[in-house]
DNA sequence: ACAACTTTGTTTAGAACTAAAGGAACTCTA
DNA sequence: TAGAGTTCCTTTAGTTCTAAACAAAGTTGT
């Protein structure tokens, strides 16, 4: 749609602390060249951004054969943005740094089914917020495992938490008087790559989450794909097995019932590799204790995934696949199986692709939530729309640290 | 990458002529909503339009409840663009008016492996162009066989044409004096699509195309995505028979080994449906006269294409899928075994993505090719980049009508 | 037939941005 | 140690675009 043009808000103001934020400290030469603008107003928008506390002048970075670069740093505390990931039990928040750097978490139980859910979520929304640092929060991004409106208005469905046509967005925007971002889970970690991880350095690249079930993120061009319909990226359910195991989604013989965690769970426990009790902690722990079979359950997934993911990876062409979710604890198992076929797989142009572990932690799903909230002073007009202008103008107005202003 | 912004070349008057030519008369209202610009905007340059002769102001549309509006529709012969397909053995030209009507067309014989085929190249593009309506040619576009170099200057691979970095751009560039835009074939005929075809419809959607092999364009947002090298929409070698038959690209088991015209072809003569030395136009005829074994070998591959294609449609989620290629002639027995396993084998939320075939000519590949050049005003910054400005100021200089200027 | 409403198109002041030219601060070469 | 070359940053004049207010040309309701 023929991308935007000037004018109307301060885009570029904050682009300019979206870059900082996401890459560190920068000269005006780079952010020139980095945002495609001309020196001359980075020169101007700095100087206001320098008094207004949000940038500050760093050290000289050393002499590339001319005059020095002075390099440029974002006040990190101008401005928070919280991420909270819903799951069907609990709740995950965190409130994160311009640089993504998490200050503080919470968890909190939740029931996704409960008649009062909206109010309830409100309201653990605003005591997380309330027991904060007094840095204004931005905005709140919500990662569910499900799909949201096109619009962007954060209108949920989701099979795993039984929603339908569910204004989370709406909900909380009303409560909370701030801007809300709902988003797919997977796609949310996807931006967080994109903003703080591996993915920073690549414009082109693929997610693969694996928790429960499988994700893929899409990542082309700098921006996260979403699809005609915002659902974007379901390899969990690609046709694998003619006439295979019935899937929750009504078909036969999806990824998912094939590699799952329920069905590597299923497997262990029917070879008796774990106790009829246990989950995929055990098989994991067996797997690392060097269970030979529990090691077999993993690198048969792999090689499945392998195929599959190739078959993508030959679509899609990226620089580069990432690997993120709880899975990854296993990675190192399903990497067995999953390696050699991949590579003999792909087309020998394509034979390189880089597969990069990222590191996991509790938090990263909240983190994902929390990185739309800083994404959207980047893109140009954005998917954010109405949501994004308003986290661009909180951080534009955000006042000398001191005096707090939520809500309102 | 933080899209880019005003200032610099008019791309705002382009976007306006590719608006008008692409989607028909409009209105300035309706301009102003379609390109995201303020009303004043579309008023002042439309004013110089009218003024340089590109744009003329037509009937009135029936009010919609206000004033009624004033359609603009585009002077397309204003400027023309020619389009390239090069295959092994020869060469299609088109030249094509603003809106994609195709002016005149020819074919011509080449050997891509000859020494001087550059040469050949240029002369044949000359010679083309040459016995033309006069008429200011914009620009032209070249669709190959193949993958460009990532900056977009037109240096070529192609294992089809068995050639190696091949600097079709630059020469044909220097020889002609004309801005040239080189690109993959299946990009280029999703581009078209996307301008003049069914593709208008829609923002984010697939082309299939039914060739000697298989081939995906992948539309998003209305941007025809390359991938990370060039190289997205491989679907030809999605891995699918683990140890199958071998492929041209080295490993086992492709799709195209199993549904590339070479494979139906070699099943119908193994199994004496044609003679030893038909092909896929006796196959087509021998399933169109009725011969239940010619039937089935298409509909046995539209069934395995329609779970291959059904993991694409998942995973990228597309609001339609577009068929096209030489292949379609035999479209209605591949749907056969198609279009009950497409839907049996999509999520429910998918099952009703539309699948369309396009007409095809046998000038739809050049046809293609000149898209490429029609669409460049269109992308804000452009993958086109220098060769897109170029096209963009060939257009706004283009004088009345009458006086010619090709090269320099 | 008149006001109230809707949609289209135009004008004008001002904001966002660029290009071009030049100053500032350093390195490299002779 | 002087000049030539680089890279970084700033200033100035001018372009592209927007916002806001308004004029134009219709439809609808009473």
């Amino acid at each position: 749609m023929a991308t935007r043009s000037t004018g109307r808000t301060d885009v570029t103001r904050s682009a300019i602390l979206a870059r900082l934020g996401a890459q560190g400290p920068a000269s005006r030469a780079d952010l020139a060249r980095a945002l495609d603008v001309s020196p001359a107003l980075i020169t101007q928008l700095v100087k206001e951004l320098i008094a207004d506390g949000l940038v500050d002048e760093r050290e000289h970075s050393p002499s590339q054969g001319g005059r020095p670069a002075r390099r440029l740093g974002l006040v990190s505390s101008a401005g928070h943005a919280v991420g909270l990931k819903i799951a069907p039990d609990h709740l995950a928040f965190v409130e994160v740094e311009l640089d993504g750097t998490v200050i503080r978490s919470a968890q909190e139980p939740f029931d996704a089914s409960s008649a009062t859910l909206l109010e309830g979520l409100g309201h653990a929304v605003e005591g997380f917020i309330d027991g904060g640092s007094g840095v204004p929060i931005l905005g709140i991004g919500v990662a569910i495992p499900g799909t949201v409106d096109a619009q962007g208005s954060g209108i949920v469905d989701s099979y795993q938490l039984d929603w339908n046509d569910m204004p989370i967005g709406p909900t909380l925007r009303r409560m909370l008087g701030l801007p809300v971002l709902v988003e797919n889970n997977v796609n949310a970690l996807a931006m967080a790559e994109r903003l703080f991880g591996i993915g920073r350095n690549h414009a082109t690249f693929l997610t693969l989450t694996i928790g429960t079930g499988v994700g893929l993120g899409l990542v082309m061009d700098g921006v996260v794909l979403r699809g005609g319909s915002g659902g974007a990226g379901e390899i969990g359910h690609v046709p694998l097995v003619a006439d295979g195991v019935l899937c929750s989604c009504g078909n036969h013989g999806c990824l998912e019932t094939v590699i799952g965690q329920a069905s590597l769970e299923r497997r262990a426990r029917d070879a008796a590799v774990i106790p009829q009790r246990a989950g995929i902690a055990a098989l994991t722990r067996a797997a690392d204790d060097g269970d030979g079979r529990a090691q077999e359950i993993f690198s048969d997934a792999g090689r499945v995934l392998a195929r599959v993911l190739a078959g993508v990876v030959q679509v899609f062409d990226p620089e580069s696949v990432i690997v993120l979710g709880e899975g990854t604890a296993a990675w190192k198992h399903w990497a067995s199986g999953f390696e050699p076929e991949f590579r003999a797989t792909l087309l020998p142009s394509r034979r390189g692709v880089p597969v990069e572990v990222e590191t996991w932690t509790d938090e990263s799903w909240a983190q994902g939530a929390a990185a739309l909230v800083l994404s959207t002073p980047f893109d140009a007009v954005g998917l954010a729309g109405e949501q994004g202008r308003l986290v661009r103008s909180r951080l534009s107005v955000v006042p000398k640290p001191g005096v707090q202003s939520h809500g309102r």
